[in-house]
DNA sequence: CGACGGGCTACACGTGTGTATAGTGTGCTG
DNA sequence: CAGCACACTATACACACGTGTAGCCCGTCG
């Protein structure tokens, strides 16, 4: 079960080095990487800014550290819950409260720049769009798909404490989980849009790919001014 | 037309304060507040730190009126396509690449803790929900359907750097905002969930919220361990 | 018992930050 | 022309940051 695999580093996670770290993935996930400082980690720890950097050489390294155990976490614990069957659905999978903790910290984590956490992103959409293909799933265009859908499910963690405020209560506490997962829940099993309309956007964005002169600029130049408007689908 | 707003503050957005917002805006937005200083903001825009200061008084001030421009800028964008009727739902004009800019600073600014964006999600929010009770959409909880929608649609703007390199075209560009859109309109337009499924999940749901013995725990309190497992749905 | 090694702390250093202030040039007004 | 308001720059200050180093405490082993 899940406290089991808690309860396997329990003797570990005794430790001010487990303590450091367990801080560090909770002031990172809170604040970013830049805002959490190491001396805000090593208070929270219960521990000298010096013996953070006794441990893990560096502050890179220290977030290096969450990384590979936030992952390795998430492995087991997504295990578990499968084997288990707690979950029907491995959308919900990955808002499970124990999940959402370290979800939250890598999405973080890759929006601060971190190389590992991409890659497991990157990873992550390459078994989404298999899944597409086995499920038989027809998509104009199935990386779009995915790549839209993982994003937009991150959003439930980058920004769960504006959530958590809404809807009063904690997403990662059982309350707030439970409202959290009933509006998700609905989100994906209503269709809101209907086929007709959906054909009709689809053209539009057909017309807007091949009519639009707006083309020349690419993502590389950057514009002097921040509202321009090249991307206007007149 | 949307050039023609952009063409009114022309004359406004050629003086060096102008200059600065705009950067301010776009740096806020990659790198977040704390992570651009006013030096890097007086560079890009060209211009002493001092200047920053003298126009805006401090950094908080500057992303006060950051905030405020983006948001009054976003309510005359959304005016006008509305008006041209160039988008036919809603939900595509938040993802309107002049939009989505702006949307960007915000999300992050929120993210960031800007009350000014806050209270804006908040209004955002209640319009959504009287949108839902409108169109006679039943859904078992109402606000944390909307509140999941919103806070997911966000991961479109916090997360649009890695789905740009996913999709290898930046979506503030036509060619990436096109296959962002596709596979938006195709999440909208399928329920992935069948209604049996999500019968299921809702029943499940129903029996971790009333039978769990997990309760006791608090988002107030805060735990001493990351990866604590008081949220086993078991 | 004495030496050793690792967990751990205290403190110093250089850098970048937001902020503050003094000063420069320039165009408009009386 | 004198004076002044204004946009703007240069420089300084205090502070927090990541990093580096010296040393303390204490259990272990020869």
């Amino acid at each position: 079960m899940v406290a089991g695999a808690s309860g396997d580093r329990a003797a570990e996670d005794l430790t001010a080095r487990a303590r450091i770290r367990d801080a560090a993935l909770r002031l990172f996930a809170e604040r970013g990487i830049d805002g959490a400082s190491i001396r805000d980690i090593a208070a929270e720890a219960g521990v000298s800014s010096g013996l953070v950097r006794h441990h893990f050489g560096s502050k890179e390294a220290l977030r290096d550290a969450c990384d590979s155990y936030a992952m390795d976490r998430l492995d087991e614990i997504r295990g578990e819950l499968f084997r288990e069957g707690h979950i029907n659905s491995g959308f919900m999978i990955e808002t499970h409260p124990a999940v959402m903790r370290l979800q939250r910290y890598l999405a973080r984590s890759m929006m601060d720049g971190s190389d590992r956490a991409t890659a497991m992103f990157d990873r992550n959409l390459r078994l989404g769009e298999e899944w597409i293909a086995q499920q038989g799933i027809t998509v104009t265009d199935p990386r779009a798909y995915m790549g839209v859908m993982m994003v937009m499910q991150m959003g439930l963690f980058t920004m769960h404490e504006q959530l958590s405020r809404v809807l009063g209560a904690d997403v990662r506490e059982t309350e707030g989980y439970v409202r959290m997962a009933r509006g998700l829940v609905d989100f994906y099993s209503h269709a809101l849009l209907s086929p007709e309309i959906a054909a009709e956007l689809h053209a539009t964005l057909e017309r807007l790919q091949h009519g639009s002169p707006t083309g020349g600029a690419r993502h590389t130049a950057r514009p002097k001014e921040y509202d321009d408007d090249r991307g206007d689908p007149r």
